[in-house]
RNA sequence: CGGGGUGUGGCCCAGUCCGGUUAAGGCACCUGCUUUGGGAGCAGGGGAUCGCAAGUUCGAAUCUUGCCACCCCGACCA
């Protein structure tokens, strides 16, 4: 493991390829784009999870398992939704390989599939395809179902974590009776969404809505949460799609109503990917390494002891296992690094690398003091206190880090938000980074040249905005309200 | 997919232009001793068909051709 990370300030994208790797959180595979996720990573990940998927059930959904592959014809019944993925697909042609003349490993030709299959980019059209089957009645709806799965989207360009030609999420898939029942569904996953990156994540994020040309290929209206990173570029974050009826009419699923006319379902989905942790990494790390929530962090606290000899670190495991027994009472997971292959001081290092929030040294000058030394990852701050309730200590010490992680990448995100009137401003702004919030048009042609112009993207149109008067930053006609741009990831 | 760059033990890389005994160094790894309050020191040791495949040559990490992978910049994206 080299000693240091490429400083943020340097090069921030090699800083993000670096820590990712260095703190053990996943690597590059033999597979192009295709990403190994270490235990490490893997573990952070199962805590999103645990919690997405708790949250999901307390709304009333099940959870199911759908097929990876998918029927190519399939593909072509949502016209707008094959135009989005078609470029990216991965598609299995054949079911069987063979040795050559020359020992090679072929793939047979004569065992070619009589309809290829697609590796699912998404799950919509086999969804509602069985979904024609379960739904008859009103009686049968809502139908909510989440699935955790795996995509295969192939990207050009990668990136551990924020770009993966496969990558693991969740994908909400629900069927309602009415238009509202379903924009209320998807509303509600959005603000699920909104409240996980910001509770658990401390992550804040903007809600809104996505324009035409940024949203889902098949939905009437996408939800967004937009994140902003620490290098002033915005990262969408998760997205809730209202469907309207274009799946249910694409897969022939009426309904009978309680008046027995046949209709359409309405339907939602909604995912998160693998990429929060794209998103987790980049909104609070430093030049040492991983800062984690510790909402999220597997280890919360890690104990080192300093010591000389066996008689010494027996003398020092005895007080620390019974902080471990207070620290576990109270559920927070904790460390013991008791290994005498390493040097205290690499320890300290290591454990600032993975983004531990709380690290307890004890040596023996502490144990002639009944002492204990705590440090805090996010701030540096080294104290010492007694050993005595030491667990009190750190049980407010994690709620406070977990609010302060929060503040502080809420605290860039409003410090570099831009208001802005004109296209030079606008420039000016988005050339400096973070959002920028401008009036627009409602144009698709505006926002393309915008785009053209600065690179930046309309994130999105947020919920909470105040309609007021303007003109649009690029043609000058009148607008309602105003739109945040960014250049995003 | 277009432009540019790079592939040499697990990692970082020297050597390649100008072909010639055993491919150099650092990190990591193994053994031993001394160490341990912010990434330890010394001594010894193991590990490489030089990205892959052909070709040129008495001889290829080095020259030629093709392929592959990765990185950066564009177009695309959860």
């Amino acid at each position: 493991m080299a000693k240091h990370l490429t400083k943020r300030s340097e090069n921030y994208s090699q800083w993000y390829n670096e820590l990712v790797v260095k703190a053990d959180l996943a690597e590059t595979s033999a597979v192009r784009g295709a990403m190994v996720i270490k235990p490490y990573g893997y573990a952070i990940w199962e805590k999103m999870k645990e919690q997405l998927d708790k949250m999901f059930k307390e709304t009333g959904h099940s959870n199911a398992y759908f097929p990876m592959f998918i029927p190519k014809s399939f593909f072509s019944k949502e016209a707008s939704h094959v135009d989005g993925f078609a470029k990216e697909c991965a598609v299995v042609t054949h079911y069987r390989l063979k040795n050559d003349e020359n020992g090679k490993i072929v793939v047979d030709e004569s065992a070619k599939l009589e309809e290829e299959l697609i590796v699912r980019p998404t799950s919509e059209t086999i969804i509602w395809h069985t979904y024609k089957n379960w739904i008859q009645s009103y009686r049968d709806l809502p139908l909510l179902i989440n699935q955790w799965a795996n995509v295969v989207r192939w990207e050009m360009r990668t990136r551990l974590f924020l770009r993966t030609s496969e990558f693991l999420w969740q994908e909400g898939h629900t069927a309602h009776a009415t238009k509202e029942e379903a924009i209320t569904e998807t509303e509600q996953m959005i603000n699920i969404y909104a409240e996980f990156a910001e509770k658990w994540m401390a992550m804040p994020v903007i809600k809104g809505t996505k324009t035409d040309s940024e949203r889902f290929a098949g939905a009437l209206e996408t939800y967004t949460i937009e994140a902003l990173m620490q290098d002033g570029k915005a990262l969408q974050s998760g997205t809730s799609h209202f469907l309207g009826q274009n799946f249910a009419k694409a897969f022939d699923v009426k309904f009978a109503t309680k008046e027995g006319t046949q209709e359409y379902v309405w339907a939602s989905s909604w995912g998160v990917s693998t990429r929060l942790m794209g998103a987790l990494i980049m909104a609070h790390s430093d030049d040492n390494g991983l800062i984690l929530p510790p909402k999220l962090a597997p280890i919360q606290v890690v104990i080192v002891p300093i010591f000389k000899g066996e008689e010494q670190l027996k003398e020092i495991s005895e007080k620390v296992d019974i902080i471990i027994d207070k620290l576990k009472a109270k559920g927070i997971s904790v460390k013991y690094d008791d290994r005498d292959t390493q040097k205290p001081g690499f320890k300290f290092a290591e454990y600032e690398l993975k983004g531990v929030p709380i690290r307890l040294a004890i040596g023996k000058r502490d144990l002639e003091n009944n002492n204990i030394e705590l440090a805090r990852r996010d701030t540096y701050e080294k104290k010492i206190y007694s050993q005595d309730g030491i667990e009190n200590v750190i049980e407010d010490l994690l709620n406070e880090i977990q609010e302060n992680i929060y503040k502080k990448a809420l605290d860039f995100r409003e410090e570099t938000t831009t208001i802005v009137d004109n296209l030079d401003d606008f420039k000016a702004a988005i050339e400096k980074g973070g959002f920028v919030s401008a009036h627009w048009d409602g144009t698709e042609e505006s926002e393309q040249k915008i785009k053209e112009i600065t690179k930046a993207t309309i994130r999105c149109i947020p919920i909470k905005n105040i309609l007021e008067d303007g003109d649009c930053i690029y043609s000058g006609n009148k607008s309602t309200q105003r739109v945040l741009f960014a250049k995003a990831y």
